[in-house]
DNA sequence: TCCACTCTGTTTATGCCGTACACGCAGTAG
DNA sequence: CTACTGCGTGTACGGCATAAACAGAGTGGA
């Protein structure tokens, strides 16, 4: 067994499995497990019994628990498609990234409830976090702004995912719905006369039909991206050569062809101002 | 003691306070705990040790952990000031309370660490709950779009305080600063070479010099609130009787006095333009 | 052949944690 | 005097991560 931890994630998989534990079986097996009880339902003891053989075992091929959630990490990252289709467009591309993120997380809820900074990212939580980098390249943002803006929106998933984690969780524990549940507090209700915004978003309906949690947030989120994006474009739009200045695409920011009549244009294809008709149409 | 949770959160403090135990002692000592060790480093047998108890001797008045978390919770949600300045504007108010939350978080680390989504509020929580929803009434957003927004921007201060947290703990636990731990991670930066945008911004220096990431994604998100806001202004004067129409402020959302001149007004007062203007120049 | 060494898995034990349960004791109301 | 209630204690159970010593099997060299 490494005991670097970098090492053991960038180790590279045996080709043939030899019998007996080994990194990956412990891997999968502690993902199943997770996958099924959450994060702190998963115990060494657990996965060794899973797996046939005692506790002590694991630590043969892994050095903690902790790591082995690391290399979990890794594993789930791992389904991350690497073949989307190259849509134009930061703004779809980066919806898709984080829808398909928001979908990784339903499939695994653990992946949200990690907790800590120092966890050493593996080659596909890299190659995951190198592909949503990129999506912003082309833009005017600037590198930290760049940087921030994926660190925002990977922090917004997981917020949401923790939502419906915690969510789940609690209703399988319980056997009672999360709905059923605060339905029969009423003692909290027969308090909440006093508050007044409370009390009048109530009696209008606020809270009988809900917004969708993830896409409400996804869309604030990128129309502020969007706001800052516009921003930076027009200060390189105003500090170039006036001579070669050009407008750009309201809905993906690539530069426009020159309009050939006299009407200037606003987007560069038929696919984006379709793309910006839509979504104002989705609301 | 009481057992129904919603009677313990929203039971009255006894005026004089009597010798020994009680609810309001155990709760007080829990907070400090907490704040030095985080909450995971909190457990009934160094509450009672620091009160100078038995560990069970806290069951007479707690029904158990949990509910002394949501106790905590409480107690530190009471630190948020009632008495803001009424700013105009809605993203001023917003903003304000934002950033407060922010603060109470720095003090007590531990509340975003607050797992679950059945807490029962008790009657802080309640009241700055209230007061978050009213910064948004006089928009023309709807209701279950106030609570979206509300909800979206605790999930976002949580998020981000989380990672405070976090980074703090492991510095504290480990002694090595964050930059540090990074920095010496060597076997991983000599993986990175071959992704293609992390290098790119790498050499561009856009870890050199990060944004605040609380402040950088609050922007972001008071921008995405804005552009829905903005957009439901629009819609609701559209949808107006012709002969009542009357423009909005773009800065807070208030209704404009008809202009003097042929010029048509944007703000309703100068406080409005100065503060979208200093808005655009901070940036 | 024998020995040393390594690799893998086991056994045992330590020290945390939350909390169930039975008990002791003081004050009080009937 | 008695029964009861409220408060604090002591002991015990089952769970957790993991340190340390150990056992056996396979292997390479003398």
């Amino acid at each position: 067994m490494s005991h670097d931890p970098v090492e053991l994630l960038w180790r590279e998989e045996e080709p043939q499995p030899r019998p007996g534990l080994s990194v990956g079986r412990i891997v999968r097996a502690a993902v199943e497990l997770a996958d099924a009880d959450g994060l702190e339902g998963l115990s060494m003891r657990k996965v060794a019994d899973r797996l046939g053989f005692t506790t002590m075992s694991l630590y043969r091929h892994v050095p903690g628990r902790d790591q082995l959630v690391d290399l979990m990490r890794d594993e789930a990252m791992s389904e991350h498609p690497t073949d989307l289709p190259q849509r134009e467009g930061w703004r779809a591309r980066l919806a898709a990234i984080a829808r398909q993120a928001w979908e990784i997380r339903r499939r695994h809820p653990w992946l949200a409830e990690v907790r800590g900074t120092r966890h050493v990212p593996g080659p596909h939580a890299v190659a995951h976090y190198d592909h949503m980098l990129a999506t912003l390249e082309g833009t005017a943002l600037r590198p930290s702004e760049v940087i921030a803006v994926i660190g925002l929106l990977g922090r917004f998933v997981d917020a949401e995912a923790l939502l419906l984690v915690e969510t789940r969780r609690e209703e399988r524990r319980s056997g009672v719905s999360e709905e059923e549940w605060w339905g029969s507090r009423d003692s909290l209700y027969e308090r909440l006369g006093r508050y007044p915004t409370i009390t009048r978003l109530w009696e209008s309906g606020g809270w009988d039909h809900p917004e969708d949690s993830f896409e409400f947030g996804l869309r604030r989120l990128l129309d502020g991206v969007e706001t800052l994006i516009r921003e930076r474009d027009k200060y390189r739009d105003e500090t170039r050569d006036e001579s070669s200045r050009a407008e750009t695409c309201q809905e993906c920011g690539n530069e426009l062809e020159p309009a050939a009549s006299g009407r200037p244009r606003v987007y560069c294809s038929r696919a984006c101002r379709q793309r910006a008709y839509r979504r104002r149409k989705d609301d």
